[in-house]
DNA sequence: AAATAACTCAACCGCGAGCGA
DNA sequence: TTCGCTCGCGGTTGAGTTATT
């Protein structure tokens, strides 16, 4: 998988466990802000870290890439998540690759610590004691919650007392500069920097990468390789739910708009 | 104010798939 | 074909935080 065993990381040393100190994060971020990822198992070692290379690529992925959205999520978002989740199960990065900007375990924990309980205190609510079985019954309800909010990106419930702004996180330190296309400048002198797979992790991968290369765009693209069937994801999204205008034509170019204007090839080479 | 229960979320673990030797 | 390795994924854990009693 893109790691030659010849470059295979040749150490014994203990590797480091638990919370990752902000000298961590810089060290992976500027490490592979500049030289991509490559072979995981390497990572650590050229980036000075006592990490395996598994914990930096979780790292990376849940919390140091660009383009990701922190804060709470928008009844939008979660909607989405229900409608998916009703149709991938547990397939949380399949699930993350319709939501950009989140990763997978951030959508597993928020399913496993709110939605799941949003969803049983649904089947339980009176108009479920009806005989219409729970699923619909849970839809139906999100739709009404849907019509009956009249904001339903801003007030939610659980969220009123949460500030919806983003956490300001180590993710943060990548500054705008480096991602508005002035520059692939200090940290990254030019896309061929980049072009060991710069993997942007689960919640965008293959899609995504499509994205990236500023030629296809939206829903309707991202929806072209799952086969779930005879259901179209596409569907879902478009539905009641009306996600699309949470999903940027460009996906994550809207974050860091520029940088990314480097094409797959070049990425994935 | 203290104790404790509930919750959140970052990180670890184990497994299966894919790939190269 | 087999073996060894990495990667990616889903499940789980546990420390830290917040709410409740």
């Amino acid at each position: 998988m893109g790691c030659k065993k010849s470059e295979k990381a040749k150490t014994t040393q203990k590797h480091k466990k638990g919370l990752w100190s902000p000298d961590e994060d810089l060290k992976l971020k500027n490490h592979i802000m500049k030289y991509g990822h490559g072979c995981w198992s390497s990572v650590p070692l050229n980036a000075g870290l006592k990490r395996n290379g598994k914990s930096c690529r979780l790292r990376w992925i849940n919390y140091l890439r660009p383009g990701l959205k922190r804060g709470a999520f928008s009844f939008a978002e979660e909607d989405k998540i229900f409608a998916l989740h009703r149709v991938l199960g547990n397939k949380w990065s399949q699930i993350a690759h319709h939501l950009p900007g989140r990763s997978d375990n951030e959508i597993k924990n928020h399913w496993h610590s709110y939605l799941k309980k949003r969803l049983s205190k649904l089947a339980d609510a009176p108009s479920s004691s009806s005989k219409s079985p729970p699923q619909n019954s849970t839809f139906d309800s999100l739709e009404n919650m849907e019509a009956s909010s009249t904001n339903t990106d801003q007030s939610i419930d659980h969220q009123q007392d949460k500030c919806n702004l983003p956490k300001v996180l180590f993710a943060e330190w990548l500054s705008h500069d480096q991602f508005n296309g002035h520059n692939h400048g200090s940290s990254c002198s030019n896309a061929q920097d980049l072009k060991y797979s710069f993997d942007y992790g689960s919640s965008i991968s293959e899609d995504s990468s499509t994205q990236l290369n500023g030629e296809a765009i939206g829903t309707e693209e991202i929806h072209t390789k799952p086969n779930f069937n005879s259901i179209s994801i596409d569907d879902i999204l478009r539905s009641p739910f009306g996600f699309d205008d949470q999903i940027s034509e460009t996906g994550l170019v809207d974050y860091f708009p520029g940088v990314f204007n480097f094409s797959c090839d070049e990425l994935y080479m």
